[in-house]
DNA sequence: ATGACGGTAGCATACCGA
């Protein structure tokens, strides 16, 4: 079972990217988070054409989620549950795949530094420790009801200090905050594991670059996109990899693909 | 504290992002 996840930093402005390595890779599962369009704009006849059928949970200009499968899927929730939230940042399918049920979840964890026109305004901040609070409650729930769970998607956080080039450059920054990196922690204390760690537990890992100041052709990057398996499905990981040469692409997104798969 | 880029909305420039 292949499942990769990518921020797609808007669907529509990346759509031959995205096809062309659906054609190559070939995943049983697709993640895509900041989709930026609504449902009646997501470009589903070209994904159907590619041999996948797509639930968005989409929002215009901001945000949108969406799941691309190859296998037939149902909605299990859209947005977190007992979590009122205006965006578009969480979606939830059933998937069976070879027989196995899967729950799977493409989410967009809020990114919480403060607006530039107004750095001491802490409420954004907020709204990503309530967001992932929730997300942790729910991610409990979810090990209770089914054996093969997977978490993936922009967590927008960097868990610790291997996970960026300079990590003193983002002491105080929402990403790299300690109250948010102990939530990522809980996360894996549950049970979840984080599959690129598991695997490689010395490389860099960077998952995204900026699109300013040469930040990709120097690598400074950071490791904010995760797949998160639940312990059962931890123990079938058997590949997890970073597509950097997608990054490279003319019109890139500033993130790239993470690739896990399963026996 | 701000901007570098890039996307979207909508038509000039503001907002958002990590």
């Amino acid at each position: 079972m292949k499942i990769a996840t990518l921020n797609i930093n808007s669907v529509n402005a990346r759509l031959p990217n995205l096809l062309e390595w659906l054609k190559v890779n070939q995943p049983d599962v697709m993640l895509l988070q900041e989709i930026k369009c609504e449902f009646n704009n997501f470009p589903l006849f070209e994904i159907q054409m590619s041999g996948y059928d797509a639930k968005i949970l989409g929002q215009k200009s901001y945000n949108g989620v969406a799941v691309l499968s190859k296998n037939k899927m149902t909605v299990r929730c859209e947005n977190l549950p007992n979590f009122a939230d205006e965006n578009a940042r969480y979606l939830e399918v059933e998937i069976k795949i070879n027989g196995e049920k899967y729950i799977i979840a493409s989410l967009y964890l809020p990114n919480g530094n403060p607006p530039y026109n107004n750095p001491h305004d802490q409420s954004k901040f907020k709204y990503k420790l309530d967001w992932t609070e929730a997300l942790l409650k729910h991610a409990e729930e979810l090990l209770i009801e089914n054996k093969n769970v997977i978490l993936g998607g922009d967590f927008n956080i960097i868990m610790t200090a291997k996970d960026v080039y300079n990590p003193e450059l983002f002491i105080g920054n929402a990403l790299y905050r300690p109250e948010v990196q102990n939530q990522l922690r809980r996360l894996t204390n549950l049970g979840y594991a984080d599959c690129y760690r598991t695997l490689f537990a010395e490389d860099s890992g960077y998952t995204f670059w900026d699109y300013t100041g040469g930040a990709f052709i120097n690598d400074l990057g950071m490791r904010i996109d995760y797949i998160f398996a639940s312990p059962h499905l931890t123990d079938c990981l058997q590949k997890c990899i970073i597509d950097r040469q997608f990054r490279s692409k003319e019109k890139s997104s500033d993130h790239t693909i993470l690739l896990s798969e399963f026996y």
